[in-house]
DNA sequence: TTTTTGATTAATGTATCAGAAATCAAAAGC
DNA sequence: GCTTTTGATTTCTGATACATTAATCAAAAA
């Protein structure tokens, strides 16, 4: 006992104590194993959603970020302006090869179903790439804007949808015929 | 030494030992102290980000604005100075709504060809939009990654596959289950 | 050539611990 | 009487320790 007779503050409390879910998550924790890069965003992400328990449906949370960085990192943070990963994506560099050469086209129709092409489909074209026969081409025909399958049989183009509703098309002598590019992807929205 | 003269197996190897990085993540663990209630959705998360290598968006998106052009041309090949030009349009710009909360997820599997999502596709999943009935989403079901659309009956929500070979998946009581996000875009290649 | 096997090393889940944090209410101060 | 102080009490968290599991090695055995 250190307390002399003119100090007698504090002593026993009976029912004193921290009452259980007095941290910050409300409730007790139990250590769990993190990947060592993955530990600043499971701990962000705790401290962001975890404490505040934000959920949109049922008692679930909605969404656990994924990194922006979520490569094995041999030592250290990665620098914030660090982009040279395999794990971030620009969709220009990525879908556009030759962007002279390439331009966009919505997808009218659904003959080219088959090929999981559907209306409304934003199509990435490239005029650099040399049409062969099984590219997906859009093309003029005898004025009509088209996207077919193009196919070389008996020495004759033909221009084959994918899609049992729609005839295959012969491209004859005196079709105007006019092939813009090669369909490199087709990009459907929801 | 329990070894007899007949069995001389085993011994020695200079160099053996388990290396670095055989473990599931590929790098060493930390013990993170989570929320009970949290550390079923952390365990599964983490299961999936070693498994289901995402792709965030770049940090750095590159401006490339292409022509969009028109369906119906009369005749001749498409100029930058054409009149039926309808628009300009960057990817990464019309793609992607919340840069910070975007990723890609190749598809696997052909539960959703219905919807026009396809083995192979990249999904551009946006993680700031709300999840809401009809969307499709990237989710956990029990710690395996999928995607499906969203319904919401009699008070439960259910993944429903577009395809009539896979069953509805219905999220039950005890089902761990979290969204990872809105799939936005799906973007094929050829 | 393939399989077996003791030795070797990394990884993981759990237990333990020290210090921090929250709570209590009588004593002290005003 | 009201507010602040304070030692005791209990929970909580981050870090470390530890036991077990898992992965790797290569000579010996089949």
């Amino acid at each position: 006992m250190t307390r002399n007779a003119s100090n007698q503050h504090g002593g026993r409390r009976p029912g004193a104590g921290r009452k259980p879910g007095s941290g910050p998550y409300g409730e007790p924790t139990r250590p769990v194993r993190v990947p060592v890069s993955l530990v600043p965003t499971v701990r962000s992400w705790l401290t962001n959603v975890g404490r505040h328990r934000a959920q949109s449906f049922t008692r679930s949370p909605t969404v656990l970020p994924l990194p922006l960085y979520g490569s094995r990192i041999a030592a250290g943070f990665p620098s914030p302006a660090d982009d040279h990963q395999e794990d971030s994506l620009d969709l220009n560099a990525h879908l556009v090869k030759h962007p002279a050469a390439t331009f966009f086209v919505r997808v009218e129709g659904d003959s080219m179903t088959g090929a999981g092409i559907h209306h409304g489909d934003l199509l990435v074209v490239d005029r650099a790439l040399e049409p062969k026969p099984g590219d997906i081409v859009v093309a003029v025909v005898d004025g009509e804007l088209t996207v077919k399958r193009l196919e070389a049989r008996d020495g004759r183009l033909w221009l084959m949808p994918e899609n049992p509703d729609y005839p295959p098309l012969e491209i004859r002598e005196g079709t105007e015929f006019l092939i813009w590019g090669v369909v490199a992807h087709a990009v459907r929205s929801f």
